[in-house]
DNA sequence: GTGTTCCGCTACGTTAGCGTAGTGTTGAGT
DNA sequence: ACTCAACACTACGCTAACGTAGCGGAACAC
């Protein structure tokens, strides 16, 4: 037809919207404010998102993006690599800071809910794959609870972070891993072989 | 004098305050609404709280009460009488429901932050308290990092219900109490961090 | 009892943000 | 070159909540 939308002016908004939703809140997050501040007219921001609910909606889908899966060999050197790496940088930046108001907001409004189970559901996977890597290479009980891995190795971390908003050094960290990596090695009373190299018991 | 501030208002007043901020969140509670439910009058409300926040905050307080610490003779015990008893009630119930926006609002009010800090504080000793025995008892090393030891307990619990947002049934407890006990007797002990870390994270 | 102060009520002006309409300009498709 | 939609801007009426003022009545201290 005739011309697009502009690119330059959903990107600034979601740049603004990124700003304010740290800085107020998901739930204060006013139009007037983002137009404000990103030097987009409300109009075209209405035309953009008729609903204030799908800039959120985009805003923090931008903000949760990138994940990996360091593959280091052990769980212990895949674990430290990824909670000293990415998830300390994230947890101390922008997601650590919407990641409460968020968890405030999913328990008032069923679509953000819906989004931050989403993005768990993608936060959790790496550790099950790192994880199952290393059951298949003895160094965990071939049966474990999954709620219980997660909760053992990324509660500590997020719960310092988030709850107790405190920072993440590295002794901390590493000392968290020690303990849930004993502690699920030994889970099972089902006889485990300990942490050898695994010289074909066959 | 005459005539002195009503208790009645300040009771009915707190409860409603306590039921909006579960409903709409600390940011979103408005003096208005609070009259408006409670039956007392808008102008009474200002006269007990001139300022919003000291509303919120004695509502808050009125909701973080109680702390028990059990006492059963084992460290197990203990922890599994405090989580499945008091903890689980407590987070599945008004504190738990209150809990994510409080720390929300923390992140953008100082007083706020002070409070919940308090509060942290106050919801910790009772477990710090529980493994000063055991190590008495000789069930846990003589010498843990603090940190360590409220996040690798604390932390699953707290992270699967506010974070999470999902039920913490009894199996799941148990299992991450056994992942921190054994992991935490298995934690060789850590040279003292000095007071003021070398590296900063964060 | 008397007096003072608090309470509940109604009303007020003020503000922030809502979502929409209208106008002129600009820029990408054809 | 032409066209048509998207843009920025201004303005509008509407609403929720703010915090304050003034009123009569009621309760508690004395």
């Amino acid at each position: 037809m005739a011309r697009p939308r502009s690119e330059e002016a959903r990107r600034k908004a979601l740049a603004a919207a990124n700003d304010l939703i740290i800085e107020r809140g998901v739930g204060n997050l006013t139009i007037e404010e983002v137009a404000a501040r990103s030097g987009v007219a409300k109009t075209t921001i209405y035309r953009h998102w008729p609903e204030r609910a799908s800039l959120i909606i985009d805003t923090v889908r931008m903000t949760f993006e990138h994940v990996s899966t360091p593959d280091t060999g052990s769980l212990r050197g895949d674990l430290e690599a990824f909670f000293l790496g990415m998830v300390r940088a994230d947890l101390s930046g922008k997601v650590g800071h919407i990641m409460p108001c968020l968890i405030d907001a999913a328990s008032r409004d069923p679509e953000i809910e819906m989004l931050l189970d989403r993005i768990s559901i993608e936060r959790q996977q790496p550790i099950l794959t790192m994880v199952e890597r290393a059951q298949r290479r003895g160094e965990l009980p071939p049966s474990l609870d999954t709620r219980v891995v997660i909760g053992t190795i990324l509660g500590p971390i997020v719960f310092r972070k988030i709850v107790w908003r405190q920072p993440l050094d590295t002794s901390y960290v590493q000392s968290c891993l020690d303990v849930a990596i004993t502690g699920l090695s030994a889970l099972r009373p089902i006889p485990v072989v300990p942490v050898v190299p695994a010289v074909a018991a066959d």
